[in-house]
DNA sequence: AAACGTAATTATGAATTCATAATTCAGTCA
DNA sequence: TGACTGAATTATGAATTCATAATTACGTTT
């Protein structure tokens, strides 16, 4: 039995790390908005102090910018941060595929391959929440089947100063279809525990997802300068 | 003439993370050590407010671990856990090699090849202080010049963590040399421009490092079994 | 004397208060 | 009318206060 979770009451500047993450994350706090700590307070009903707490934490991860007597912004990310981001994230990709290798369970596997199915199942039914939802399942499965809880931490910082252009990404069809092969290719290495193998596919999966940002990008920049 | 310098005043909690981080890296306090608050609190004659907010970043950071109701203190790092992130650094360093060899510029690179001789010449007189230092200055340099601030701010968060660590390990003299003879290989492959080249030896470099300091922890173990 | 239970003390999380920097807005003058 | 000045307002950083959880000290019981 597990006794943790009666006792363990997460203090107030801890749910609100969380919450506020959420928000940021799901885009109900825009970029370059300022964060209301009054606002916040009323909505949340608690008082300012375990608000700027959390805030603290969540500028020291980046996900806000604090500028000394005027407050917290959420950190607008920029095009050239985003690619910096991806860079950093690729590479720690690759690590997750080699450790989850060798590190995850056959239990474990048998469950990503299950989501696998059903990732594949909503891609062609062409239903990108699932998909979506099985996606996020398969990659943190494979970071938690690394075993490397520090490498999970710092993974989890960068992916959410860049999830909002993920999701973007994988509105290509074409895309789509090139993520789908990338990941037959993944359990393909998996089932064989190549370590290597799966580590350089997911390395490449990544730099891809990056690529087709930066094409989505382009293709703005094109339609906003002829109107 | 730079105008900041007289403007920006940093917050105080800004300043005590600095601070505290010093206190910690610098092993004044030592891991698993009660951080006591009302302490720190007199000796930076600042109220807990600020204080607690420095320690909430630095719990994020994993220098420090929080319990509801029961304080902070010193995390005290497991041997599994500086394995862990001696993997991720080795990761990292190797981006930084691979992005300092296209990014750097000339000038960097030839300030780099000076601190270069001193560390050499610091090696011929074993002189360790000077041998870090210049050490350090070559990793901070690489570090810069691979122009990734982000991949810079991870960088420096798994490195405090893991610092007592890579101070021991440069005891063995035949480590030490090793050492050497890696740095040497650094600068013919950041001379020649040679990313993949550049990546793997740094890469290699501080997986010999986790190596090392294995070595010395086991040979610990063996001592202390047969007193 | 050891172990348990309870009261006193201390430390911590969170709310509130206070001082000051930043912003807004009204009024003035060109 | 529009730009500037300065007072009023608001928001923020930090200190203080308050309530409660945790720890310690003490006394009781066996």
């Amino acid at each position: 039995m597990n006794f943790r979770q009666s006792i363990n009451r997460p203090t107030l500047h801890e749910e609100l790390v969380e919450r506020l993450r959420s928000l940021i994350v799901e885009d109900m706090l825009k970029p370059g908005e300022k964060v209301p700590e009054k606002e916040l307070c009323e909505t949340f009903s608690v008082s300012r102090t375990p608000l700027r707490e959390a805030l603290k934490v969540l500028a020291s991860e980046g996900l806000v910018t604090l500028q000394a007597n005027r407050g917290a912004r959420v950190t607008d990310v920029t095009r050239e941060e985003i690619k910096k981001t991806f860079v950093i994230l690729a590479r720690l990709e690759q690590l997750v595929g080699e450790l989850a290798s060798v590190n995850l369970s056959e239990v474990g596997r048998a469950r990503i391959e299950e989501r696998h199915a059903d990732m594949v199942a909503a891609f062609k039914a062409r239903g990108r929440t699932t998909y979506f939802q099985a996606n996020q399942d398969i990659h943190n499965a494979l970071l938690e089947g690394a075993g490397n809880d520090i490498l999970d931490t710092h993974h989890r910082m960068l992916e959410s100063r860049v999830r909002r252009a993920r999701f973007m990404v994988n509105l290509s069809e074409e895309r789509w279809a090139q993520a789908i092969s990338e990941h037959e290719d993944m359990m393909v290495k998996l089932r064989n525990r190549d370590a290597t193998g799966l580590g350089q596919v997911m390395k490449t999966h990544m730099e891809n997802k990056l690529a087709a940002y930066m094409k989505v990008l382009e293709a703005e920049d094109r339609d906003s300068e002829e109107p």
